[in-house]
DNA sequence: ATGGCTACGATCCGTAGA
């Protein structure tokens, strides 16, 4: 089972790049976020043409959370029980025996601000909503955009970035307390390049520079880690004209 | 010098992202 995450930075504008990506790639599990569209407008049609069933939780202009899939999508549930909130952020899914949490996590913005507060209110009900799915599904999957470089090396300069928002020391905790349930940062199962981010500052030429981040993880259960053949960033939708500022990152399962 | 793009929904600028 070939499982992605990629924030496509508004369904709308990346479907084509989408498509293209899906039939490069052919990934049998996508999850999506930022799609910035309501439901109304998801391109169901189009998914389901390129040959994926589609559980969406969309919203206007932000936010908006998809999961793709080549197989049925069962159990379907959005947001989180017990934590309110009126940005799409979290749908899960179970796909055979794995199941899938698709997670937009919060920005942040800046830290001390009120939306940092939120982020890490957010983050700490994230933590005992994915305690509570581990419990029916050993074999779990946390995947999406969690806007957290978990260590200095998932950052381009460390130095300019201490302290700052994605890098914070209560966020990074925030990740570490996810790692702490049992769960298992994919990418770093493997060997791995230097300098592997998967987002890029459109200013500045982020890219071209590679200053970037590595902020988008598939986090894995026990289970599914010892299934893992490899977890990997595609770089190759970044370098397109008008790209999502994000590339997907893609693991693979025995 | 702390911004520089991009997307969006509102107008030709503000909000947000990261």
């Amino acid at each position: 089972m070939k499982l992605a995450a990629w924030n496509v930075n508004s369904l709308k504008v990346r479907l084509p790049q989408l498509l293209d990506w899906l039939a490069q790639a052919r990934p049998d599990v996508v999850c999506l976020q930022e799609l910035k569209l309501e439901d109304a407008k998801f391109p169901r049609a189009e998914i389901e043409a390129a040959g994926y069933r589609a559980a969406f939780y969309g919203q206007k202009t932000y936010n908006g959370v998809a999961i793709l899939a080549r197989s049925a999508l069962a159990d379907v549930t959005t947001g989180m029980p017990g934590f309110p909130d009126e940005l799409k952020r979290v749908i899960a899914a179970t796909v055979g025996s794995v199941r899938v949490v698709c997670v937009y996590c919060p920005n942040g913005q800046a830290v001390g601000s009120e939306k940092y507060a939120y982020k890490l209110r957010w983050f700490a009900a994230l933590k005992e909503f994915i305690a509570g799915q581990m419990q029916g599904h050993p074999e779990l999957a946390v995947a999406g955009d969690f806007n957290i470089a978990p260590e200095d090396r998932d950052v381009h300069d460390p130095k300019a970035w201490e302290g700052q928002i994605h890098v914070s020391e209560p966020e990074r905790a925030a990740h570490r307390a996810l790692i702490d349930l049992g769960l298992a940062d994919s990418f770093r199962l493997f060997e791995q390049p230097e300098k592997s981010f998967s987002w890029w500052d459109y200013r500045m030429m982020g890219f071209r520079r590679n200053a970037g981040l590595r902020i988008d993880h598939i986090l894995v259960s026990a289970a599914l880690a010892r299934r893992c053949t490899s977890s990997t960033i595609d770089k190759a939708p970044r370098k397109l004209e008008r790209p999502s500022d994000h590339a997907p990152v893609v693991a693979e399962f025995s």
